[in-house]
DNA sequence: GGCTTCATATGATCCAAATCATAAAGCTTT
DNA sequence: AAAGCTTTATGATTTGGATCATATGAAGCC
């Protein structure tokens, strides 16, 4: 898995879920104007595309960010060893709680008003993992408004920034 | 259940799932400056609280909203259950994965900038079920920009409404 | 009936974030 | 090393949504 590869297409048929042995895969959505945004990163060890085992079709894209491996699960396997083995669904559905604890933190963050707060409480929830442009899309801001933020927040003393290169 | 009960609060102990039989109950947190943020929503025969399962404490509230009758499940219970009964864990799972979609769809709408086209977005998901206010907070919106989002939709013909009462 | 409360609705004003513009630093690539 | 790219960064301007103010109609209550 080379870096900008698709492993899968919004509106393709669902072939299973993926887990990311290696490297990093971002799942996107495709807004109708044609920006992108960023729903899901999965890393090491992550599964996505839980949700394919529901639906016939893909509801995002899967872009390779960082170059490593992943292992796909059809969803017949995924099915059938939820019937046989129940420690596996117990931490598929753990992995799902998971999921669904992470978004709800997230439409949180994504309530607050303030550029300068959203962004001191995504960093605080380990956003700030790559650019500062692709933190500021996640969070609904424009970069602009983000290096501001930071600025602003140094400025404040309540943030301290060291070595811009790697963040 | 009556109007204003609340089941559980933040930061408790959790102790199971929740079915609802009849009425509605809504998930919402509380920020640190006061104001409330609805989260979920769950009419007849939803789940709701379903990261009980595997959190220690509630991190949300659940709100009594259109009295009704909720039914508890305990957490052991749900465990025992997804071990003995697949059909149950695969049900649920499923739940779960609804869920994660639903979130993700509803993060997507966040995402759209302008005020009118997350209005029509929110209305086309099916989000105004209630009043506009109440539509207006869960899109990150106040309730006067909702207000003239409505009124300038109807007056470039995108929209018609009637019957202002009842939603 | 009169009172309060809430949802609806709109006008006036303000401000923070978006937009537009520009530039330097860093990093690939040829 | 020069060219081309991205990321970081900030200034100037605009604008759309927030805020504040106010009014009306409907529901609930004593």
């Amino acid at each position: 898995m080379e870096d900008g590869d698709v492993l899968f297409r919004q509106d393709q048929p669902t072939s299973g879920l993926c887990r990311v042995v290696t490297g990093c895969v971002t799942l996107q959505r495709s807004s109708l104007n044609g920006d992108k945004l960023t729903l899901h990163r999965a890393v090491a060890d992550g599964l996505f595309a839980e949700a394919s085992i529901i639906s016939e079709r893909y509801h995002c894209d899967a872009v390779c960010n960082v170059p490593g491996r992943v292992l796909k699960i059809s969803k017949t396997d995924v099915i059938s060893t939820m019937r046989t083995t129940p420690v596996f669904s117990e931490g598929f559905t753990r992995l799902l709680a998971v999921q669904v604890q992470r978004y709800r933190a997230h439409i949180e963050m994504l309530a607050i008003g303030s550029a300068k707060e959203r962004v001191i409480a995504a960093v605080q929830a380990g956003y700030f993992d790559a650019t500062v442009t692709e933190l500021a899309t996640r969070i609904n801001l424009t970069h602009e408004s983000c290096y501001r933020a930071f600025r602003d927040l140094c400025e404040d003393g309540r943030m301290i920034r060291t070595g811009r290169g790697q963040p």
